[in-house]
DNA sequence: TATGAATGAGTGTTCATTCAT
DNA sequence: GATGAATGAACACTCATTCAT
């Protein structure tokens, strides 16, 4: 029963690591259920016995992949260190995801974390933004980050670098090569350790 | 013939104003072209009149209000100003935008910047990451930033934490007052201001 | 006002001209009312000045240039030739159309005279057919051809050919030189002088 | 799955075979997808399983029917009787199929042969042309019919000859009753006979 | 006469979902 | 579990025709 599950349980993850994939080739609206089950290499009736529909499938896609990386960052919170390594951390646990799965940055992260309607209806999945808001809180209270740093708006403006610098590896702006996923971090780091310090 | 130039311009506003909303509403693939027309007080096949399909409204809506964006961070490169201020001003004019045209900017925001496809077409939408870019590079050779800060990199964090903060208010997660937005200002430019220059 | 007709009388040729240019290019049904306006340089709201639809311009462009055939066609039935050179006369009339107007070829017998639905609606507008029946009639009459020939099966057969060696030029299949229309009304007759004489 | 393919198989002949009743009854551009599959008994969307488009219903319903009839007219090429006989058998098969197929007919004769556009397509049109005039070059080898007579203008004619004759019937200008087509064939044999023979 | 903006009925096609096998 | 034939709602787009100017 263990082995049927797991059998099971394969399955349903072949599925979904196909429909990956064929959101990150085509995009999100242009994907159907027919390439996701042929891209799966199972006929696209057998999708519906695993899930209840498209949507479902965009869904857990997005969930079972994005919960790892909230794992992750959430370790991340609970590891003690300062808050800007904490910040170092989360951002190359986001940006060291491109050089490792670059189809799961280029649909999760830019597309489906951002589409409203999937946005709208996965609430308990917020963005990290909330974790690097409470870091900063964090650093805050301890003194490594300046008093009137607003969290919240500082949290934003760290994930949308963060963000932005993803985008221009998918749209192919930037390489997105080991070494600019580096220097991104670096840069990155620069500039908020002093500028979240404010001297 | 003026004043008949004069008319046809305007409908065509007119129902270029009215995707706008539209989509802004409904998001670009729940609106239905008999929406837009609805919205715009005229029978769908006008649309056709007036463009080819309904991916050129969107795009239409976008090149159009994007424009009056470009120019005006183009007038601020040209302004003479330090880095520092003009990286102020274009942020000024990306996140004030939301008060005055909090639809423009959710079209954008949401359909135009969050697909790929859109994107690819749209060179545009890079423009002004590349016109902060050209601002830091300046910055540098003045001394006003540090000298070790990548100019690229520097603009897509700058310009990601823009987009950021906009996508929260287009989300509804933060308010987006004016003085959220005023706040969003300071504290970009807080952040930047030492941390671009690194000291 | 007699040139106030004329004028108007060219205006409307012009239009029934393009058409035929324009079916003759496109097709009957790929013809829209705009493709025969720009063609003949008008405004397409114009069109409903001369003509009441989009068929009305149809059936007229079918009519004019049909009639002309129909004439010459009549003047040979009314020569008081033998019944051989009168057929000759009508291959002649309608296989050497091609060179002079290939366009009303093109349309006018190929694709008009056998649409079914333009067919039913001009019923005046009988294909030579029947002309050619009458010629055939005479000639059994008087002996210059067989008597067991059937009259209406033999118009339709020496009809069928003439309609076929033009397809083959309109469809490209034969080049259709002047040499080609010679040899055409040489081989048609050779075969039919013969096989409707019986012997 | 011998039989799931029959079944398929089967299924598909039904659209199709309801396609060319339709299309008989209505003409092809006034025909309707839903016509068709309501003809049919089934969901419009179905047909897009077995066909990629109207247009390719059309091209289906003819090539299927089509290919029975070059088939039997090639038979007849290699039976090995004379040019004459050879030529009334590929009369018959061509003027019989009114009798058993008159709605198969109908399309040809009035949708495929008169629209220049997809004759262009289909270029299997003109094969029953090409095996005449094969039949009409050997008829000439063995003396059968004069030396001057060209084959390919001997060919068109011929067959337009039938072609005519067939849409005497499918626009109802004669009856097509079996004794009809007799006399037809009769006729045309009669005329070609010593037409083609020279005397 | 002449223009071309405006209308809206009409239709081919797509595709998520169901279900018999 | 697995297949893929079958369904039908939904929708973008076309184009003949009208009419204000």
């Amino acid at each position: 029963m263990g082995e049927r599950a797991t059998a099971t349980e394969e399955k349903r993850r072949l599925i979904l690591d196909a429909a990956v994939r064929v959101f990150a080739r085509k995009g999100y609206h242009a994907s159907r259920v027919g390439d996701i089950a042929e891209e799966a290499g199972v006929a696209h009736g057998l999708l519906y016995h695993y899930f209840d529909s498209k949507d479902e499938v965009l869904e857990a896609a997005f969930r079972e992949n994005w919960s790892v990386l909230l794992e992750r960052i959430q370790a991340v919170e609970e590891s003690g260190e300062s808050a800007r390594e904490q910040l170092r951390h989360v951002a190359a646990i986001l940006l060291r995801t491109w050089l490792h799965q670059p189809d799961v940055v280029r649909v999760v992260v830019r597309e489906i974390a951002r589409s409203p309607e999937v946005q709208q209806r996965i609430g308990e999945l917020v963005k990290p933004i909330e974790a690097i808001r409470r870091i900063v809180e964090r650093g805050r209270a301890t003194g490594e980050f300046r008093a009137d740093l607003d969290p919240a708006l500082a949290a934003t403006i760290f994930y949308g670098g963060i963000d932005e610098i993803l985008t221009s590896w998918v749209l192919g702006q930037a390489a997105g090569t080991p070494d600019d996923v580096a220097a991104a971090e670096r840069t990155l780091m620069d500039v908020v350790s002093v500028g979240f310090a404010g001297r």
